[in-house]
DNA sequence: GCAAACTGAGTGAGGATTCACTCATTGAGT
DNA sequence: ACTCAATGAGTGAATCCTCACTCAGTTTGC
């Protein structure tokens, strides 16, 4: 059925729509594009924010749908048209604000994840000491996950099985951040605060795994309230007592 | 060697097709159940056994070769062609020995961590009492994976990428690992040797997850000799002091 | 010469991605 | 104020490619 096949300009031939479709199933069908309460924080901008909202909001429906969807089911067995249908928007919307699907497990992990360092980065520095230090890092970690269970379960899991998003993107973030936790281990280790014996390095990477092992059970397990922030603190004694000189 | 018990037998594993078989179920002819190599009493090895040892060898090459492909492409991303390739046999063969991609994993799975579980009963008795215990075990851990890096890898991350594997084979074994660290605390602390504010389960994620987090970065990173020998070392230390009552 | 083991080209399911098309808005022209 | 062309976000069925898996045929072992 060629119906108009003039319009062979791109690289493949037409998809041909063989029916002139009802000219208005659509407008009934979803109205999608108008409401969403949202925040009033924009108070201040007129009408024609209307449309800009409207457009970044769907960017970040999307990205919650997709955190949703992926830990339901992990990364490679969602179908973007899940994560489509979960955040009320059609197929290919997705990829007006994503590359692939790739990299929208990609953002996701750059949105949350920026969010969990840079509130490190500017805590950290309040606190006196090495100890204090080591304890505020393990409170955030679990206390921040705490209560999203959702988003826990894809840090500590999707995230994985993305093997290139796990070498080429988080590696680096990850190193940062086990270099950060060496870095408060050595300074402790300078005061004196903390034992000498043992390697910063190894010292953060285990407590990192502890951090992450217990998030994980956490989150693939019942998930209780209160849970994470009880092990953080049992988990903080513990290390603090082992690290003592 | 594993294969002993491979309770959950997977029928359709990748590509699900409806179409119903032969009447004549895969399972009953599949050579596969042909034994492995069972080599040992290879004494008397003469020519006549060269093919038949390769034979056996078979199931075996196809395995080492997987470690090696898995660990490097990750479990999704690897084709069933790569790992035929590796393994120098046709695609075909390894159908005969495995049912699906997936079931290749599971093997893999279940013959390395069996080792792990088996050795771990054997050896764990032969302690006198819960920190060497504790000490046993993390020994053995990182022992175990020191110098097979593509093992390490094929466990700590490969594995968490087939969510199916994970939820229904690996977790049991993962729990009952767990449930064993856990008792050992809580007999810890029922002779006085650990400190009595602690959850047995909190502490023994941590440990796990230790345990992970050590063997991930290990494993990702450079992976030198004897890291993780001096790593179980200093990691003991620190849970035994930080442990002690 | 037969059966078991093996091979690898071919099959087809599945699913990410594309793109021709819709239509609410915008704003220029009258 | 009122068309009406232009715009581009949004849509979703169609496309096309990628593999896991199959099986007819070949090789090997006895």
């Amino acid at each position: 059925m060629s119906e108009s096949s003039l319009s062979l300009r791109r690289r493949r031939a037409g998809r041909g729509r063989e029916e002139p479709r009802s000219p208005q199933d659509r407008a009934a069908g979803r109205p999608a594009a108008r409401e969403r309460p949202e925040n009033g924080a924009r108070a201040t901008n007129r009408q024609g924010s209307d449309k800009r909202r409207r457009l970044g909001d769907k960017r970040d429906r999307i990205l919650k749908a997709a955190v949703k969807v992926f830990a339901r089911n992990g990364f490679h067995a969602t179908r973007v048209s899940e994560v489509a249908k979960a955040a009320g928007v059609a197929d290919g919307t997705i990829y007006l604000y994503f590359e692939s699907k790739e990299e929208l497990l990609f953002s996701l992990f750059e949105d949350r994840v920026g969010k969990l360092l840079s509130f490190m980065r500017d805590e950290l520095p309040k606190k006196p000491d090495a100890p204090a230090r080591l304890r505020a890092i393990i409170d955030m970690q679990l206390g921040l996950l705490e209560g999203e269970r959702d988003l826990a379960e894809v840090i500590t899991v999707i995230l994985r099985q993305s093997t290139r998003l796990m070498k080429e993107f988080a590696a680096p973030h990850f190193n940062a951040y086990l270099d950060a936790i060496a870095k408060i281990i050595a300074e402790g280790q300078a005061t004196g605060a903390f034992r000498q014996d043992v390697s910063p390095h190894i010292a953060a990477r285990a407590i990192f795994g502890a951090l992450d092992g217990i998030t994980l059970t956490w989150a693939l397990g019942r998930a209780e309230q209160g849970a994470l922030g009880r092990a953080a603190g049992q988990l903080a004694d513990v290390l603090l007592r082992g690290l003592a000189p």
